[in-house]
DNA sequence: GTCTATATTCCGATAGAC
DNA sequence: GTCTATCGGAATATAGAC
């Protein structure tokens, strides 16, 4: 089976679908803004796709259903904590100066419709917290990380590697940063931040 | 000058609108919400306010007009550093626990249209980001605190502060903790993330 | 100031020709 | 499969009585 040409009007619909979902959400989207920056008519969304719902819940799942398994990978990674930590840190800033506006687009929508969205990526992915915590837990035994709640670990991380592009609007606003300046900074700031996280548990 | 009572037309609606935008967003609220929320009549809304824009925009103004003046002013306190770092943490983390969603809210909106929403109250706020820079410069040169950059501080600890409430409804769908556990786990969390900032920096 | 009723605009969705 | 034309509903906004 042959994949699908980029160029097919399936393919257009959903790069286009996605661009515009991730750039106005689903309720700032218009079905008429998608089928322009496809070049296409309007009718042609709801042939391919039946629905705005349908064709926005394409695009999500395609979406989350990368981002999260990234994120389910690292943790789940038969490696040291420390390096693992490193590891993320430097796999997700890299990622997110690529494509800077995905997390932002996963928390909003799920914060709009929690039920709906999270649960049904997670019964196709489901995150490896057990693993984690057993190895964090592992670590307090051993004597090599101080006690720490497994929970908040993993939000000090995820904290600090995807904050500062949520709020980059806001920081190039204030700060007068253009966007590659932005990412020279972000990419800098990558290891400080694995050695901060670990500087903060290790005994 | 009387203070506007609380139960006046234009503060029920004032109320009910804060309450809709910051829940849906401006694209997901409908006047039709916002009057029922009030217990009034839709025309009342534009009687008042002339447009769902200009409601909008009152309510933004409002809260941004809140909720930054909070981080610049403890930016601005003349007290040590370290003693910054501490208080900040505290009191935001409080604050949040009590509005957990402006923070989105705010983040959401100026992610939708940057310049006309953050340029507006940046000309009637103005972050004192010198004084900050000068004040981490100063500890920098006295040798009390290493080489960093003062806005990486600043993201490191907003970051810690805020994202966790964010990704709130995605963590507890995944952990499956309820509001007050949430609430009490980043209580406990305040003391360890100010210590984590000032650890990372310290000499 | 407050309401009901209505105008107007916008948008998702469909019908039907080709 | 693709288009044009249009429907039908929803949402903002206004007119006008009280």
């Amino acid at each position: 089976m042959r994949l699908k040409d980029d160029t097919s009007t399936e393919q257009k619909i959903l790069n286009a679908a996605r661009k515009i979902f991730v750039d106005k959400g689903l309720d700032g989207a218009r079905m008429q803004d998608i089928a322009e920056e496809a070049g296409i008519n309007k009718a042609m969304l709801h042939y391919y796709f039946r629905s705005k719902d349908k064709l926005f819940e394409t695009i999500f799942n395609e979406l989350a259903g990368e981002f999260l398994p990234k994120i389910f990978a690292i943790m789940r990674a038969d490696i040291p904590l420390f390096e693992k930590i490193e590891k993320f840190c430097e796999a997700y800033i890299q990622q997110e100066i690529k494509t800077p506006y995905v997390p932002m687009f996963i928390i909003k929508e799920v914060n709009r419709d929690p039920n709906a969205l999270i649960k049904r990526i997670l019964s196709t992915q489901q995150p490896p917290l057990g693993d984690v915590i057993a190895q964090i837990k592992s670590e307090i035994a051993k004597g090599t990380i101080r006690h720490i709640e497994p929970v908040e670990l993993l939000l000090n991380t995820l904290s600090l590697c995807i904050f500062p592009f949520l709020v980059r609007p806001m920081v190039q606003t204030i700060t007068g940063m253009d966007v590659p300046t932005f990412n020279a900074v972000m990419e800098r700031r990558a290891t400080t931040v694995s050695k901060m996280i670990i500087d903060s548990i290790k005994t």
